[in-house]
DNA sequence: ATCCCTTGGATTGTTGACAATATGAGAGGA
DNA sequence: TCCTCTCATATTGTCAACAATCCAAGGGAT
């Protein structure tokens, strides 16, 4: 009988962990060169284990990593960026098709009722970018996941939406948009609860689509640096 | 003035070149558990690199790792293959777009030559699936890379590819359907040397799907073996 | 003054040994 | 005969020292 709880993993996946966080919190800057050691100290681990976290993190493209002369967070471009939307909207547009298709009933009740929460969060809190952010995250999460696509899922939560969201921390989505986000985001929950999937592709591409244009019409205006 | 021959690059890579290609090569069967040791024998070099190397390859998905127990090669079901043809789909289906509006001149007159070599190649190999299966590869590398999407081409080329390939080596195309992809292969070309990429996409999608359900018949006719 | 080469220092890549843990065989009991 | 528990073994995870390589500062030549 022993105990499930056993939360010790392995120190690798402590150290990828905390890099994973550290880069996407913005804690580590895009561009910035990190020492081994400094990561070493900075989070009580010893070289090894820090080193697998790196090669890991290298191979999902967070990280770039020139022989013998370091690793950087990788530096996204604003046209990067925008790409990224690209193919988010044509993953998470067949992701939608395929939750609307195999997502369990009590499933799309909790994606309802996340979205209620996710309304009375804005309301109180006069659209605190911070939670939008987190609700929208966990809006794309569970459709990625409702898919029932093991590699999708995994393409998605594992490789882009992170990169997204190393950049959401200095991309304050717009005022007006929580608002209207949300209204796409009901109504893709209700193609999916009538088992549309034709449809529930259609508005999640065009709600994706939507949001790289507001990102594009920020840089646009000079709103953001890179 | 040093010799930029030595292409020797790093353990490590040498490590996950070797692995990677013993992977896709059916040199290591898929479910199969390989031991660390086994591998540094194998490819004469030692534990570290060869760790590294693991680490690489179970972040992108080709092995599985449980602590303590030792690393597998992935196993997938014939579903998930299917799962994996639905993500191409759109995925080269972007590519294609994009790379109607990207690519140069000179890339679309390459792409055509590739296709007359292929065709050549079939017609005096009598289909040889070996040619056929590396030309169709090459028709899709070039098309990822000429979207001038970084990250589309480093998923597809990166991650999803190797993974088709896997089981490309067990699925030997079926006899009529190198002539008909070939075809395929020509009017998606017409498009983007045509410029319209909304046809490209099109037409792409449609020769994944059919590339999708050749597989699914030949998996309900019994022709292979999971 | 500028450029190129050299050299010292620091950082990364690699190695082999040590510690922790899961797998499997075998003994004992029901 | 089957099941459970224990323990030995092999394999993996981790550590600290060694070797190889790049980067930057400094000196000399043009």
């Amino acid at each position: 009988m022993n105990a499930p709880v056993t939360i010790t993993q392995t120190r690798a996946d402590e150290a990828f962990d905390c890099l994973q966080t550290a880069i996407v919190k913005g804690e580590l800057a895009p561009g910035e060169k990190i020492g081994e050691l400094d990561l070493c100290e900075r989070f009580n681990l010893t070289r090894g284990p820090v080193r697998e976290a790196l090669g890991r993190l290298e191979s999902r493209g967070l990280l770039v990593r020139r022989p013998h002369a370091g690793v950087r967070v990788v530096s996204v471009s604003a046209a990067e960026l925008l790409e990224l939307y690209r193919i988010r909207e044509v993953m998470e547009g067949l992701a939608a098709r395929q939750a609307a298709e195999r997502m369990t009933d009590q499933e799309i009740a909790d994606l309802q009722a996340t979205l209620d929460s996710h309304e009375a969060m804005i309301e109180e809190a006069l659209g605190q970018a911070y939670y939008q952010a987190e609700g929208d995250y966990d809006f794309h999460h569970r459709i990625a996941t409702g898919s029932r696509n093991t590699k999708l899922a995994q393409m998605l939560l594992g490789d882009l939406y992170y990169m997204v969201r190393m950049y959401r921390y200095r991309l304050s989505t717009s005022s007006g948009r929580p608002h209207r986000a949300l209204g796409e985001h009901r109504r893709i929950v209700e193609a999916i609860a009538q088992r549309d999937g034709e449809l529930a592709e259609f508005l999640m591409k065009r709600h994706i689509n939507a949001a790289r244009q507001n990102i594009e019409r920020k840089i646009e205006q000079g709103e953001i640096s890179f």
